[in-house]
Parts: C-alpha cells; structure tokens; sequence
DNA sequence: TACGGCTTCTTGAAAGTTGAACAAAGCCTC
DNA sequence: GAGGCTTTGTTCAACTTTCAAGAAGCCGTA
C-alpha cells in the first residue's frame, strides 16, 4: 500500500545518489560506533552502554538517585525497559530501589558506593573511546557542525508526544 | 583508576562543556532516529530496521542471492546474527537458503518474491520517514557536512580487521 | 594421502528488548 | 466519597542479540 504516510496518491520522493550515499555512511558509522562502544564497555565495565547510561545519569541527579520514570524519560527508554535494566544492576549490586517517599506509586533508583567506584572506574577508558572515535578526527567545525545537524534531526523525532504529528491539533 | 587505557599515569582527557552537549546530542538524535525507524518498519514492514536492511541488500545483488559471509560483512553484522536473522525471515517466507554451489560449506541466501513484493510495499513508506527525520530538514550543505562527518568517523572504526589498531605491524 | 590450520555457517543458552496487560495509587469531578 | 480516568512501575511471552562451541568443508604442505 503506497498510500500510507502522505495522504494521497503522491508518489514516493526517493533519495538522490548523494543522499543515499550520506544515508549508508551515517548507518556505517553510527552502528560501528555503538557496536564499538558496547564492546568496550562491556568489556571494560560489564555492562552494555545504556546501562552505563544509566549509571551515569543517576551519579549526576541530586543525592544519586531518580524516578524511575524520570530516568526513562532522560534515558529515552520504556519504562518497561528501565525495569529490567534496573533489577539486572540491582543484581550486580550498583543501584538499588527504595520506595518514593511522596508518591506510593513510585521507586527512586539509586547509585550504591559500588555502583559509584565502577563508573569512577571506567569512565576514563571510555571518554577516551568515544574521543578517539570522534572528537579526536573532527575539526572543531566539524564538531560545531555534527551538534548542530543533531540537534536539527532530534527537533523532528520528539519522543512520545502522541499529538507530534498533529499540530493543527493544539 | 585513572590507569586503564593510557599505559601510563597520563590522565584522561574529559570532554569539553561544548564537546559533551555535540555527544549528547548525537546520543540523543540518533537513538530517537533508530527507535523512529524501527517501529515504522515493524508496522508496516513487520519486521525490524535491521532486517528490512537484509532484504534490500538482496534486492540490489545480482539474482538477488549472496552468500551469507558477504550478506554479513555488508550489513555489518557477525555471521551468528546473520543465521538467526534469515532463519526468521525463512520463517515469513521472504528469504531462503540454498547450497552454494562452488563452495559446500557456503549458502546463499535469496530474496523470494514474496519477500520482494514486501519490500516494494513498505519501501516508499520508509524512505519517506528517513525523508521527513533527516533530508528535509537539513540544508544542502548540511548534508554534505553530515556525509563527510560520518565517512571520518567510520574510518577510524574499520570494522573486524583485528590488525586495524597495530599499523606499524602491516 | 594425511595433516593442521583456516573459513563457513549453525546451534544453544544467556542476556537484553518489546509490547501488551495488569495492579496499585493518584487525581478530578460530581 | 464514588466513579472514572490517568500515571506508575512491574510482569509475561515473544522476539532479538550475543557469545562460545562445534560440525563440515577448504587449502597448503609434506
């Protein structure tokens, strides 16, 4: 069925050789990249990059520790996704779960000491991977350019707002 | 411990307040995309991002068949996911195996027609959202910037070639 | 030919992800 | 405060990915 995403009978607007040639490189390397950081990561920190992520995130939140789905949304993961996540770390003994104290709904996740030391552990080895992957072979332009086209192409994507796509709607 | 990575007791070189919010918003930008696209092909393609992928590799090969290994190599995945992947979309009847012939350890993987009327069904509706999160809403030279940005990146993580960090051994 | 080493592809188990369904608690209105 | 709607976090089953191991065929050399 053609006729899904533009209303009509318009027919498909295909990429131009130029843009198809940019299309293959940004999947070439962004999933060489991920695939590379994964690696390292769970290598050097064991476990996958989202969930050091994660590790991250809650070392930088005030007393160490977030609402689940606070971190979800910063993290851009389902909440179902978080849940899994979070009980693995809290099996390996780097966060921990404590009821929300204003919300009887709610969890916070938080940091344990052990969490803390393993990330203080192996942030260095990968700020160097990620430096040596990027920052290290772009130009400062370069650099000024990339955040510039990222931040363009996540305007578009806006997480889970339902009514993103309707704006005659608000 | 800072001591990871740099063999000696050089420490690591953290990443810039402007550095971390260009990594940051690649993080960002490029998840939003992969979650975009992923859903947009499991509902209308009923299959993932990665194995839409396979099918158009197979699409644009000659007889529309290639040998597994190579189907790997391109789509930059290891020859298990590989197995796995066709296997499933064995399953949907839109690929199948067959011995190759000049080399018996070898199989070929080949789009059926089946599989090619899939592809011809969801391709317009997927290039249209790459359309729409990427080309429309970056400038000509933005364009050309991302293109270059990403072949550098790329560069530096040459895939698989375990000799690719020791140059002065080749 | 026999041998060791390499390549090709598959398999199975463990780990991670997804989407739907659900219980529990909050919130709003009558 | 009862009813209905929403939010929060978890769970289950189905699916995908990873890693290690292994069967089978190729290839060079003696």
């Amino acid at each position: 069925m053609d006729t899904a995403p533009n209303g009509g009978d318009e027919r498909p607007r295909w990429l131009s050789d130029d843009e198809q040639r940019v299309w293959r490189a940004y999947r070439h390397a962004t999933t060489l990249l991920e695939d590379h950081l994964d690696r390292q990561l769970q290598r050097d920190a064991g476990m996958p990059h989202i969930y050091y992520g994660l590790l991250v995130q809650l070392s930088q939140a005030p007393r160490r520790r977030m609402r689940m789905t606070e971190l979800a949304k910063d993290a851009k993961i389902t909440r179902s996704r978080l849940s899994h996540a979070v009980a693995r770390l809290e099996r390996s003994g780097w966060v921990r779960r404590e009821d929300c104290p204003s919300d009887r709904r709610g969890q916070n996740a938080y940091l344990t000491d052990e969490g803390y030391e393993v990330l203080k552990r192996s942030a260095p080895g990968h700020v160097a991977a990620v430096r040596q992957a990027v920052f290290d072979r772009l130009s400062p332009e370069q650099v000024g350019q990339l955040g510039e086209i990222m931040r363009l192409m996540a305007e578009g994507l806006q997480p889970s707002d339902p009514d993103a796509d309707l704006p005659w709607l608000r």
